[in-house]
DNA sequence: AACACAATTATACATCTGCGTAATAAGGAC
DNA sequence: GTCCTTATTACGCAGATGTATAATTGTGTT
């Protein structure tokens, strides 16, 4: 006879948003085994039984948090490039400073990742997320690097972009898990003159230039 | 009444590595939630009581496994340098084709590399052996580029080694948790060469050239 | 204003969690 | 051989876990 607690009812989609954010949060405040099913409803302030009528397990709900934390990461650094210049190489040298720049290098986004990576290791629809995600990104990456005024084969483009995606991806994970073993800017500055190096191109000197020219 | 089950006594050291190494094991097989202590102990064949005779917690248990595990990984790349060549440039391409090789390039050292990280951004004592280690390997990977014949500033040393560092640490982590998207030698192929325009030498030449002078 | 249905809460359940404690078997000293 | 130390096991506890199902309540429709 106790008394049942109010409620608001939402529409579908608020909800399945409201329970991704409360899984992601908590997975980045405690790992994925912080992520459980009573502390997600808990967060997203929502009893626990209204987690499996939206989702038909946690395995569920799990792969669409991880594919949302994926799709934010892809669209903050792409975001850059639709205000970005227009030359190449400048164009080139923003996306390398959005990658290593908040809030993409951030020690939650990181923690968030590695969090999420035996689930790709082991659940082949989450390996599929994770895939398309990083070919997605280094396929952006071999674009601009294609758009570059200089000659190159297919087979060097493909390696090209491979070797500077791992230069941003590690000085990510580095700049992320260590914040404090780096100086403000450096992280950026050492992946301009390091993508800069392997396309033996001047990314830094076109970080200075203008952002467009005014029309 | 039940029959108790048999067992042998073992030195403490044996009982810690077994303990240690089953840990290991099943944060790689099912995530850091895997380990659990019955689970633990079940692997190294043991009753569950017994691992806090050896350690007075699980997370103490979790720290030496940790420990243990970038121990290893620092020792499966360092090692290469005592049988390796005398020749500067030489010594510096073993290095990084060690470091893109298995057994350190590998979906179970990368997936506990991650099972680890959210105890190393919480736990103080993690990180401590986290940054002593990262710090380790980059400084030994500093140690190398400082000896070649070139001219560069300590500022531009250290620039060169955290680049260095992050190609590797990227070609690391794309090439165990996707190892099927490249192909055989293809990454240290292009860690050779990456590493090599960073600093301005030809390091997969230098691969070519016999390992030592005979005595 | 009453209805019907979907959204939400509440509760149950079997299993697993880490940790503590007492009983017992093994190994070595004499 | 006998006895003492301690390594190892067995068992218990209180709480957390994911899932399933039943009971209610909010809300748009007629």
């Amino acid at each position: 006879m106790t008394e049942r607690r109010p409620y608001r009812r939402e529409t579908e989609e608020r909800r399945r948003d409201d329970l991704i954010a409360a899984a992601l949060e908590l997975v980045s405040e405690g790992g994925p085994q912080a992520a459980t099913v009573r502390a997600i409803a808990d967060r997203a302030g929502v009893t626990s039984g209204l987690i499996r009528h939206y989702f038909a397990t946690k395995e569920e709900l799990t792969r669409a948090a991880y594919r949302r934390l994926m799709d934010r990461m892809i669209a903050d650094t792409s975001a850059v490039l639709q205000d970005g210049p227009d030359d190449p190489t400048a164009r080139l040298a923003w996306f390398v400073t959005a990658s290593l720049s908040p809030p993409v290098v951030d020690p939650v986004a990181v923690g968030l990742w590695a969090g999420f990576l035996h689930g790709v290791q082991r659940d082949a629809s989450m390996r599929d997320i994770h895939s398309s995600t990083y070919l997605g990104f280094r396929d952006a990456l071999q674009e601009l690097i294609a758009a570059l005024p200089r000659q190159a084969s297919s087979a060097q483009l493909r390696s090209d972009a491979i070797a500077c995606n791992a230069v941003i991806d590690g000085l990510w994970l580095e700049g992320s898990v260590l914040p404090d073993a780096f100086s403000a800017g450096e992280i950026v500055a050492i992946g301009l003159a390091s993508v800069g190096a392997i396309l033996q191109t001047d990314l830094a000197a076109a970080m200075k230039t203008p952002k467009r020219a005014q029309i």
